[in-house]
DNA sequence: TTTAGCACTCTCAATGGTTAAGTGCTAATA
DNA sequence: TATTAGCACTTAACCATTGAGAGTGCTAAA
């Protein structure tokens, strides 16, 4: 439907605009890309882009700016292409230092973050996993002074939480350990989601049997895994935003600054990836979210082994310098992957 | 030095600049606060003031505005003040809220951040204690993995830490719990500091003795201590911050996010602050950090009893509302004292 | 099908004039 | 002597105008 000739053109405008955030104009096109076409030709062949949508103009006597489309094919045609093999030595040195974080998978995503946006020069994010689907290994509760106690919870994640509960009651380290060896085995290896459900039910049911000890467990229980953070997410780089041409409108810089703060947002839309394979780009309005609308999200999932660990990605405009994002998210899922695969 | 009068006249035009970013010339002055005296007398005792360096002119036909000195006078003067009896029950309200997360200190100090912020419509600020000073109540070394131990910290603050530690060598759990037992007869109710000392000394007299159950425990214990999480620093409000007419210019936002991505320089500040009584006020350059000469700082300490529990504050532009801020920041410091005094 | 030529449109930066605010100074006044 | 009125002066801010420059669409010729 699109002829090679105008695929080319659409091609050189996205990128030359990506480098710099000129609109592109017919004479730019024929000088920099060489077509052997005059610039009128090239304007031709821009209007007829324009009216397919892929190209806009700011104002009528400038140049062509890509709209998502444009965006979207211009991405769509760097997935196609093998591999870029920039040299980024910096990329690996960054990530060796994160090494010794393997224990902490919070220290690690937030380092991570930081590395992204150095990287990309835009806003560096992560999530960590949905606690629904991380399981349960073990639990350990340790009294802690009178009426408190400290849940430990252990994931197959690497990840451990603990959590100070109070109690009304008084309680000795005796009754705790059997209350540990009982959730231990009624719900190690299950979902977080799983265990809430059995708790829920198991808790409907026991206020008939009165039998105080697993009521006790049980509410420890539900204390423990209902205050469970929610998946976190970690955001750095909002420094390195600001300058870009791209957002020398205060306004938007307050609106990103709004949508980290809030991070619901965020976390919605990255929650929807962390199934998904490879690389994956959201531009602009493709995002349904409309805080979103004027951003770009270059995002990929790390697993371990088939589990989803998390999403690791970059936050930038729209004009976004794709190829190298795509290298960069790519490249530092991978690492972290492995890293925590234990190779 | 400074005539009654004078005082009066400064004390105004502090006070005029902080409800409305104008420069304040000598009209206002005579209108808003009745002096009874013509505007040309206020010019002159404006010159006087500018002379001695309490007030300045960004041009030659501007109005005048405090400088660091002026809003100096300002503050002190509202401190010899009575207490304020501003009408705030939502910051009652809002404290309410944050009862339940009295057994987890970094919740509680996140979400007082962005108390602070939406109450001050300034960037809200805690920070966590220094580890250094956290005396340590109990360890307990949980096996996780074949090779892997995590190390639960209780502290005497109801913060608790866990850490992931690799070992080279398997280890069973009895010798955790012998390791265990060790480590608390040794180092129970003593500061992070002190144990960190004792381990280095220790640890440098076991190579010769060699007693490997020993040494085995003093890695475990510098492991734990040694990552111990520096004092963290929460902040909250940004997006609060930008659209302040102070903030109009994109520099500064940005050179607010890095302050506040580098943590460093911040956490510096408040450090000094940790151990000083009730609410301190740094103005502009009275910082000596760089980054913060265009920036005020309104902080409390939090105590539970007589051991500094953290930091909390308020950080806004030099034309800061400081009475609002400063009564916002005292009731928060006490509430919390209150909170964790156990009140 | 491509290209050269041309009139048209629009932004941007510079210009200049006007207004309004606020000052400092001087001289008169209580 | 302290205060005030009057006045000339300075400056930022606003506005309209202008011209340059860039880029377009259209038309007609190659």
């Amino acid at each position: 439907m699109l002829s090679e000739r105008s695929k080319r053109v659409l091609y050189a405008v996205v990128q030359s605009y990506i480098n710099s955030p000129d609109p592109v104009g017919s004479r730019v096109v024929t000088k920099r890309y060489s077509f052997g076409l005059s610039p009128a030709t090239i304007r031709h062949i821009m209007a007829d882009l324009e009216e397919l949508g892929f190209l806009t103009q700011p104002h009528t006597s400038a140049g062509r700016v890509p709209t998502v489309m444009g965006y979207r094919f211009y991405v769509d045609s760097l997935l196609t292409e093998t591999g870029h093999h920039a040299n980024m030595e910096i990329l690996h040195g960054l990530y060796r230092k994160l090494e010794s974080l393997k224990n902490d998978i919070d220290l690690l995503l937030s380092e991570t973050t930081k590395n992204l946006s150095i990287l990309s020069h835009y806003l560096g994010i992560a999530l960590s996993p949905l606690p629904d689907l991380t399981t349960l290994i073990r639990v350990n509760l340790l009294k802690y002074r009178a009426d408190k106690v400290a849940a430990v919870l252990f994931t197959d994640e690497g990840l451990i939480k603990n959590k100070v509960i109070s109690l009304e009651a008084d309680i000795t380290q005796k009754d705790l350990n059997r209350i540990e060896a009982y959730l231990n085995a009624e719900f190690s290896g299950q979902t977080f989601d799983e265990i809430r459900l059995k708790v829920i039910r198991e808790m409907s049911r026991e206020k008939m049997r009165c039998d105080t000890l697993i009521s006790k467990a049980m509410k420890i229980c539900r204390e423990a895994i209902t205050s469970f953070p929610r998946s976190e997410l970690f955001v750095a780089g909002l420094s390195e935003v600001i300058g870009l041409p791209d957002f020398a409108d205060l306004r938007k810089i307050r609106e990103l600054s709004r949508a980290i703060e809030d991070k619901h947002t965020i976390i919605k839309l990255l929650d929807k990836l962390t199934v998904s394979e490879g690389v994956q780009i959201i531009i602009g309005s493709e995002n349904t979210t409309d805080e979103m609308r004027e951003l770009s999200i270059v995002a990929s999932s790390c697993k371990e082994g088939d589990k989803p660990i998390g999403v690791v990605g970059i936050i930038g405009p729209m004009r976004m310098n794709y190829a190298r994002a795509m290298y960069i998210v790519d490249n530092t899922a991978k690492f972290i992957s492995r890293m925590l695969a234990g190779k």
